[in-house]
DNA sequence: TTGTATGCGTTATCAA
DNA sequence: TTGATAACGCATACAA
């Protein structure tokens, strides 16, 4: 590229950015001097590196992170991909990992699937050249598609395991048995579980963690699914829920809460009197309802957080920080009450 | 940097992934020949070129987006940064610029600014040199600090007007005008306006918008502000609207409603009897307050999608296209009625 | 139609 | 402590 004087790329007629180069010139110096100065504090001389950091904030001079980027093969940017930007749970989620990205000094990509494994891949697909690792939320791929990625940059998931990928997954055990604990003290003796996708490892494990427990506590339970993850999901399913004999029912999370509310008023049926209906989440809006929604809080702000923070520790080689406990617990509003026979 | 043999950066003992020299050497042919393959189809043998295309994806080669950003001066990288995250607000607009980003090979890069000008200027000066352009969505930044960043790189505004630069802003007048109407038409003779923040443009395009049509329908007209756009903002306002005697209030955005919809019911207020309470927006939640609220609607998901088309059609040298023409309409739902005196 | 030679801005190795 | 230089992966002007 013999230079031809003009200016290329999308840059306009803006004045270009200042290199280390002219730092350099400016100073007489060479440019690999003022790299190390602005790069490894310490490592020369007290003045001159002061006189490069001059010069530096005086030219307006910012690194450019691609061409870093070339030689160091680290871009500095993660990427996070949720499986649905317009669904509420994320969005503490999404605020918690660009808060600890801007702290650790890297740079949020960010990427939704729309509910779909395929739309995930192809996503990722371009994703994935741009980022030193990713942090998968509630991802709609299957088990081997994410190994796959796993062997091509690092990796942590969210609410889902897969080998022994980094994992977040705050413990539904308690917030589960809490709301168990709950319906059963409130004279309930059966129960239903709408789950979300069939692709979603958390609702496999919310329902499998609900069935043990109403055993344990002598219910009856039924799983009904699987359901859209949405509040037309919830609000499709009052049906099968009436028809189960169920006087309560929980759901794979808040939206499919919020949309059998509403099916319930429509149809009639009081809550908490003729249905108790228990969410999964606390989204944004739980409390907005009427009745307001008795649910099972994640903490998913500190989820993003701790996602993208082990996901850092892992690029610096630093060994995996197992001790993340994050619990759940139960936030008892005005969606359950003693059944009413 | 003489080849020491080993792998560094943060990619662990990965296979490295292939380059365009693979492919080259793989076939006998110049890396150059295989980049204009794959850039330029049509400018190189129909038989090389599949020849390429085909062991290209044999190796599973990805173009390395950092190496390309070099030459060219372009990432393919679009910024957003929005004021809050958390609220629901940008939940549309997140997903339409996240859309239209995905549809045109861009990727986006995500920033919040927590409601802080301060902290939106660090966040896009880490941003700024990763990015062709961004998209800044309810800036919290005064009118200099935008120019100042547009010097440096294409910005499209949402929801605000700095200078003549790029702005994609829903049309009020329509949902403002219906929404004053819809008032006097059910006899309010006085209205207040809970304003946001105070560097918020839009916050203040509306309220002007309001007086200008409260005016007109011959209304008393107050402006209350500014406040905190959040549901404590509203909440905590209830009282000076009570105290300036209006039978309708209008909130700058529907967080402050839900807010001002809670206090009216701690404090006894009936809605609509007692305060008619229109927001602005409508955002996810809004249909689940009780009474569920009436509220003047923002494409933002649309906006969302425009501003990032508009970002990249100024990157690629397209004119301008001034034709955009958003419009807000009001929703009516049950926060609005007749004044019970 | 294809190959050769450069250069993008930075980091890292080695020599001074 | 500093400088010269090669290399990262790719795109392009130019020559063949």
């Amino acid at each position: 590229m013999v230079d031809t004087g003009l200016r290329h790329g999308a840059n306009g007629n803006r004045k270009p950015s200042a290199t280390i180069y002219d730092i350099a010139r400016e100073l007489a110096l060479s440019p690999s001097t003022v790299s190390r100065a602005l790069n490894k504090p310490g490592r020369i001389a007290a003045k001159t590196e002061k006189r490069i950091r001059d010069t530096a904030a005086e030219l307006g001079y910012r690194s450019n992170p691609m061409a870093r980027a070339l030689p160091t093969g680290r871009t500095r940017m993660l990427g996070l991909v949720v499986s649905d930007v317009t669904n509420p749970v994320f969005f503490r989620l999404v605020r918690g990992a660009e808060h600890a990205c801007g702290e650790l000094g890297y740079t949020l990509v960010f990427a939704e699937s729309q509910e779909s494994g395929e739309v995930e891949y192809g996503t990722l697909d371009r994703l994935l050249p741009a980022v030193d690792g990713v942090v998968l939320a509630a991802a709609r791929l299957d088990d081997e598609q994410i190994s796959q990625i796993a062997a091509t940059k690092d990796v942590v998931l969210v609410n889902r395991r897969v080998g022994d990928l980094s994992a977040i997954v705050p413990d539904p055990n308690v917030g589960v048995t809490q709301a168990v604990d709950h319906l059963a003290d409130l004279g309930h003796t059966s129960i239903a579980y709408l789950a979300g996708p069939a692709t979603s490892w958390i609702s496999r494990t919310r329902g499998e963690l609900l069935l043990e427990r109403a055993v344990a506590r002598g219910m009856t339970f039924v799983e009904i699914g699987p359901n859209s993850p949405t509040r037309d999901g919830g609000e499709a399913a009052l049906r099968r829920v009436r028809a189960s004999g169920a006087t309560a029912a929980l759901t794979y999370n808040d939206l499919m809460a919020i949309g059998l509310l509403r099916a319930c008023r429509e149809a009639g049926v009081s809550v908490p009197g003729g249905l108790s209906v228990v969410g999964f989440d606390d989204i944004f809006g739980a409390d907005l309802t009427t009745p307001t929604l008795t649910t099972v809080r994640s903490p998913l702000g500190l989820a993003g957080e701790a996602a993208v923070r082990d996901l850092v520790a892992t690029l610096d080689g630093a060994q995996r920080d197992t001790s993340e406990t994050l619990a759940t617990e139960l936030i008892v509003r005005e969606s359950t009450g003693a059944p009413v026979s």
